[in-house]
DNA sequence: CAGATGCGTTTCGCTAGGCAACACAAAAAC
DNA sequence: GTTTTTGTGTTGCCTAGCGAAACGCATCTG
């Protein structure tokens, strides 16, 4: 741990055109020797992300103990975020919950990807048309980060929508984002992948190369029962000005058959994903 | 923005149950002097914050100058950022872009308001009955937030969307806002309206005043053309276990009449707040 | 081609913030 | 009621980050 003057090999990562990530969880070990890292932010960020649907308030010690922070750190951290109108204090206790002041900073994102006008739409029509809930999302670390989600009116089982995450590895909506990045990425993905899974990515790994064969041969990939029992999904991906992002289209399994995933909703996605890629960015 | 000395009366607001807002531009003079507030997160925020659908992509140049920071400041932020995956750079020059994992922090709120599940789809049905876009919104300092965001499926024009922000004086959202709120709050944040708006608040004040006693009145307010030319708009207050937010209904004005908005909008309006109101909180 | 301008990054002194340990308040257990 | 437990807010100490000015490195300009 001495004192590297100069490039680093994070210095190259960060500049890289395309952002690659540190390790999924945790900040820990990344970035140790950066000096242009600044750890306050870096902390702060990791609070707010720790919230989620599971935990909507969260204590200091809490906080602590997930995010392996000192607790005065943590303390001090969402006193500012509180100050700043990010954070509110729920209750005498002292548990912190977020507000909805953080949606505004989701905000460019998703006026950058035009996702109001052109993309909702189309999509809301499909699920409609379809049965299934209809989803974009883009890569976030090792997951893959919703964008936008137009669920068919009924369909109250499946509870996701923008911010939500799936896992890359057992999602088609992962493994059709992985068939549409260039070489490099997609090996560099791999890597972190199999680090990340350990063992078991010994049988995950050709599944997910699979998948992407999939891909290649129809232009979508069909996951079922994977990532959530008696889920089934299609995907494909989505490639625009804005970097490669991922289309998906699911449904409970009773409610759909594989057959139908096959032969109308994959094509039909295809389609949408066709129609979609010039219409997104600037 | 220099330390300024003396005690600062942010301390006591930020402990409030109510967590009572800084001044709507810039983190500038506030808790000057409060130890526990981490600058260096709240500069962080504020590079995000910098960010909009004007501005989709900045280079650190331009972000110094906006947000009155240092630039060797901002090129640390900038640099942190983009190696925790929020930031990207999109070309030589050296342009930062806000990328989907910012996506995530927001997602915490949109489950808590239970808005995927509960509010969607009977906003979307009232968006597609009546032709307006139907929204949903909290407040962010002195903005209305949107949380959710309805658009019936032929307009385009009306763009709006999950994050997205309205002032709060001049719009029917706020207003219906400000009406739903207990005596104490709504004197501040009164106060700091006068503040900000300065002397055109002695025309605007009485405006805004006018929109609270129509929502005393009849359970909604209207406002026509004042946030923007040609958009008129409903709003009602939306109280709920997180506290008070707001529902609005607005369209372009050559496709919607004053009295249709007065008669069948409004009172719609008023009962699909009464059917969410219980629905929205744990 | 030399000089000039704009832009992002580096150097370095100084200050703010992280860490460890302690002190304290409130429930919960007994 | 006392003790235990859990959890939050304060102190010294030292590292990490902020800011002013200097530095490389492009592109303009005559």
């Amino acid at each position: 741990m001495k004192p590297k003057p100069g490039r680093t090999a994070d210095d190259a990562i960060s500049r890289s055109a395309v952002p690659l990530l540190d390790d999924e969880d945790g900040i820990g070990a990344a970035h140790a020797e950066d000096r242009r890292f600044v750890w306050a932010l870096a902390r702060g960020l990791e609070i707010l992300r720790a919230f989620g649907p599971e935990h909507t308030a969260l204590s200091v010690g809490r906080l602590s103990t997930m995010t392996g922070m000192a607790k005065p750190t943590v303390s001090r951290l969402t006193h500012t975020l509180a100050a700043l109108g990010y954070l509110r204090v729920v209750d005498k206790r002292g548990h912190y919950a977020p507000t909805p002041a953080v949606l505004t900073l989701g905000y460019p994102v998703l006026s950058a990807l035009k996702v109001q006008d052109a993309a909702a739409a189309p999509m809301q029509e499909m699920a409609e048309a379809t049965g299934c809930l209809v989803g974009m999302a883009a890569r976030d670390r090792l997951s893959m980060v919703f964008a936008q989600c137009a669920p068919p009116p009924w369909l109250a089982t499946l509870r996701l929508g923008t911010g939500s995450r799936v896992p890359m590895a057992t999602s088609a909506l992962g493994r059709a984002f992985l068939a549409g990045l260039g070489e490099v990425e997609r090996d560099f993905l791999f890597g972190r992948l199999a680090l990340r899974h350990g063992v078991e990515w010994e049988a995950l790994g050709p599944r997910v190369a699979d998948g992407i064969a999939q891909v290649s041969a129809r232009g979508f990939c069909i996951v079922d029962g994977e990532w959530q029992r008696d889920v089934r999904t299609a995907a494909c991906p989505l490639v625009t000005a804005h970097g490669v992002m991922a289309l998906m289209a699911g449904a409970p399994g009773y409610t759909i058959t594989n057959e139908t995933l096959e032969n109308e909703v994959g094509p039909r996605l295809v389609a949408l994903a066709a129609k979609l890629s010039p219409l997104i960015g600037s």
